[in-house]
DNA sequence: TATGAATGAGGCTTCATTCAT
DNA sequence: AATGAATGAAGCCTCATTCAT
């Protein structure tokens, strides 16, 4: 009896969880689609083949599944960031920020449409812990980073600087290329953009590289 | 007569125009304090002192005033960068970087700002046409800057892919630049953003120089 | 085997009837902690640590379980109404009010909210049926009411007045006194509302007697 | 010119203030038609004859229409009072309480109304302020029944208790009368509540006075 | 029998835009 | 020409009730 109500619980929630991220998946795609300001509650619902009501079932407010398409992706990102780190420690110095850009660049628009969420939610008052999260999540991976690239900088792969500029310096070169491709008039005016993005990658891995920095 | 009434209208032209600028810098202004969900007509208007149909005898919709905004300073960054050829041909091969880098991180805000108006404004039916004419500037930019860039391959600085790599990863750098300062949990970390800046700019003006680049 | 099954469905019985009650009773809890626009049906059955569902086995909407509790709340009332009867019947003139003050004012926080409730369910379609019987409740201690104080008056204690002047006029002064304690800016600018009750108490059981009115 | 457009303006403003006073007048009528629960936004703009959006322009909230009519009421009912506190200093000890009877008691329905409404207005949070000058206006019109009775209980004319059991008590049967009038099952049994409001009435004034009041 | 996920009508509110004055 | 009151579409969210498991 216990068993059998116990897998039914299990089998419910299951569901649940499956159907909580069918949201999430279809909220993303319409976000990708038809652009942040088109999506509505209702939209997604529609989407989902669900009730409005059912979506505030799984998430308090519509900020909150949004925040939670931003969480995930820094999750997804933090991951790469991690495999890159052990590669590194392990002896390959470039894998670092190859693993960052392969992963960023990877999805460009999924790239962007998270930076433009975070941008648009980060006063939200209803979700200030999720931003908390997110932040945390931050600290915590740019914690490693740091310990990995100070490591870099000791064995003389990367310039004497301060290791955050190091991984600012890709992160933001890894943001603009992101920003490139979606830019009207100008990536687009090419259609070679996976080569772009490869060469970009490349500046990417030697950027702050002992040796390639002049003065301005 | 004829030149009384002449003088008097554009007396009246005049002060129409110096108005329409008021109203420009006033929403710029509220939508870099309050950020751009917060910003109203009716605010804008308030704050200029005027009515809110007035702003209506200026632009045909909120839509139209924004991509003003934008179209503005893409001129700006335009101009800076026409400086920037004009240095470069007369025998300063980094000047054309400099100029690029340093014009966009002066005021980081202001350029992030137009960053996210852009990104609203793209498929805004109603301002089609001024998006066109951003495209249209921005066309006319980068031929000027492939042609450049085409010379200092020529010449053995640059690097011999595209020319219109080059200029694409500068764009990506500084705006991924300006999004490190913005993002919340990741550059309000550290509180040198001056010197990080400046160390990115080195970046960008070193990268794709003869000689940086590795394979991937 | 009869006999067996009978126990147990009157053992079933039994526990529904139970579990009715403790639905009321924390319904009546959470009304008067939270307030009435707080309360929903989700919260009850929390908090009872059932399912919503189960709710809608005992009463066939939300109403109900409302309309329920001011039944039960009338009945009360007409029960120590009907005690104090007995006493006035048996000789003490006085025991009639005094049992219907105290037990309205003995617990303020309830009698205002089975009035509050009253007051919104009463042109509730669903229960119609219910306030018919609330308002038959109402006649039948009224027409109890009716013959004592047609007596009291045949006997001199009462002013000459139609029997229903007295019992509306204590009703009204105790209704009024309940609310005293909870307008707020009223009565909370003192702290001794129990005196206060008193006195009122006091009022109630004197006015209507013969040689206390005077002409407006 | 400048007088023409001042005119002009305070004509805008006269006919913004009749409007403004004709959606509390049909808010009002509303209410009390169809009951607190049945009256929506729309409902009261489509009755005035206007948009949703101009209720919006005169008050900031649904709360804040409402909130208003009770202010409104409260200070017809301190008006009166001051009234009866004049005519009382005047000479008259019976004119105190005859004139706020007479001003609760003339129109149970609206009164009846504005006591539900303040009690669901309470807690709500957007009008903290406007209850706070409700509470004002009654801690002011108190301060002045205080005074004037404790006269009276110098005089020898009111028993000498706290001057606010006086006031309180007579709030509370006049709350109660207007109660009873409205309890369905209760007062509409009968059809001369003219006649009970004046019998209620004249407890209210003969209660408290030296002499009338027994021990419980 | 008990459950609670799903529903969706309906409420409040915002704000770009219009147009009579 | 300038105004700003009026508009109303459209969005978010709540919660009583249902019904498949």
């Amino acid at each position: 009896m216990t068993t059998v109500s116990t897998a039914r619980i299990r089998e419910k929630k299951r569901r649940f969880l499956e159907r909580e991220q069918r949201i999430i998946n279809v909220a993303l795609e319409l976000l990708l689609r038809d652009g942040i300001d088109q999506v509505t509650v209702s939209a997604i619902a529609d989407q989902v083949g669900i009730g409005k009501g059912t979506v505030y079932k799984h998430f308090q407010s519509k900020s909150e599944l949004l925040v939670r398409i931003v969480l995930d992706y820094e999750a997804y990102i933090a991951s790469n960031l991690q495999k890159g780190i052990e590669a590194t420690e392990a002896g390959d110095p470039g894998a670092l920020v190859k693993a960052y850009f392969n992963s960023r660049l990877s999805n460009p628009g999924l790239d962007r449409l998270t930076q433009q969420l975070e941008f648009r939610l980060e006063y939200e008052p209803q979700i200030a812990a999720q931003m908390q999260e997110l932040h945390q999540m931050r600290r915590a991976t740019t914690a490693g980073l740091n310990a990995t690239i100070a490591k870099l900088i000791a064995l003389g792969v990367l310039e004497d600087v301060p290791p955050h500029y190091h991984y600012l310096a890709s992160w933001a070169l890894a943001q603009g290329a992101v920003d490139v491709c979606f830019n009207k008039g100008l990536g687009d005016q090419y259609d070679d953009n996976d080569a772009l993005l490869r060469f970009i990658t490349g500046i990417g891995v030697t950027m702050g590289n002992k040796g390639q920095l002049r003065d301005i």
